[in-house]
DNA sequence: GCGACAG
DNA sequence: ATCTTGTCGC
C-alpha cells in the first residue's frame, strides 16, 4: 500500500494555516459555472481516521448525477497532516483526499464535501479549499451547525432556513439548513467553488432521495472506512 | 479565563 | 472523527 505524503510546504502551525486561508479565499469563484443539478458526474469525498496509528484513509466516489449509479471509486491512505482545529479541518483532510481524486480516471464533475464551504470563520471551508485547489465546482454539506445559528426550517423535505454567521467577518447569511427528509434534522449546505447556494441546495436534494445524507457522502463514508480497516490490516 | 466548535 | 448493542418507530 502506498502512503500519500503530505506536501513539503504544508502549513506547520495554525497561524500559517489561517494565513493561507486568507490568501486563497480570494480565488473562490462565487458564480454558477458548475454543472446543472442532475447532469454529469458528482463525486462524494470523505475521510476516516486512526489517530493511534496516525493514519487517514480518503475515498472519492463518482456517481452519475442522473441515476446515482456508481461510476468509479478510488481511495488513498496518508499520514495525519494536521491536528483537528475547528476552522482548519481542511488541512487535516486535503492531502489524502487529493490523493484519492488524482487516482480517478473519470471526470469528478461536482465535488460534494462532508463539511462546509463558504460557511466558515474566514469564509473558506473545506469545500471552498478543495474547489480552489482543483478548479472543480464544489459544495459543502455538513451534518452539524458548527458555530452558526439558524431557525428550525419547515417540516417537509425541501424546506430550508438561513444559516447565519456572526463573527469577525460580520453578520451574514452563509448557507442554509436544508430538510432532506420529512421530519428529520436538516443538513447544512453552503456554496463552495463555482456553485451558488441555491444551486448547491438543488444538488443536495437530488442527491438525497431517500436518506438525510447525500448518496455521495454515504458512499464515500462507507468506502473510506473500509479502506482504513484494510490499511490497518496491512500496517 | 470559560465554553463552543465542520470532521 | 471515534469508543459501541440493542432497540423504538415508520
Amino acid at each position: 500500500m502506498r502512503i500519500t505524503d503530505t506536501p513539503a510546504d504544508w502549513p506547520a502551525d495554525e497561524a500559517a494555516a489561517r494565513a493561507l486561508q486568507d490568501e486563497l479565499r480570494g480565488r473562490v469563484d462565487p458564480d454558477d459555472s458548475g454543472p446543472p443539478p442532475g447532469t454529469g458526474h458528482v463525486t462524494g469525498l470523505d475521510v476516516a481516521y486512526d489517530d493511534e496509528r496516525d493514519l487517514v484513509a480518503a475515498a472519492a466516489v463518482v456517481l452519475d448525477a442522473g441515476t446515482l449509479e456508481v461510476v468509479e471509486e478510488a481511495t488513498a491512505v496518508g499520514r495525519v497532516a494536521f491536528p483537528y482545529v475547528p476552522g482548519l479541518l481542511a488541512f487535516r483532510e486535503i492531502p489524502t483526499v487529493l490523493g484519492a481524486l488524482e487516482s480517478l480516471a473519470a471526470e469528478p464533475g461536482l465535488l460534494v464535501c462532508d463539511g462546509y464551504g463558504r460557511a466558515h470563520p474566514r469564509r473558506f471551508g473545506l469545500a471552498s479549499h478543495l474547489g480552489v485547489l482543483t478548479g472543480l465546482p464544489s459544495i459543502g454539506v455538513a451534518k452539524n451547525p458548527f458555530t452558526f445559528t439558524y431557525e428550525q426550517p419547515g417540516p417537509q423535505r425541501g424546506d430550508f432556513s438561513p444559516l447565519v454567521a456572526d463573527d469577525a467577518e460580520g453578520r451574514e447569511m452563509v448557507g442554509r439548513a436544508l430538510r432532506t427528509r420529512d421530519g428529520v434534522k436538516p443538513v447544512f449546505v453552503s456554496a463552495g467553488h463555482r456553485v451558488g447556494l441555491e444551486t448547491a441546495c438543488a444538488h443536495t436534494l437530488l442527491l438525497s432521495p431517500r436518506y438525510r445524507i447525500p448518496e455521495t457522502t454515504r458512499r464515500a463514508d462507507a468506502l473510506c472506512r473500509a479502506a482504513l480497516k484494510e490499511a490497518l490490516t496491512r500496517t
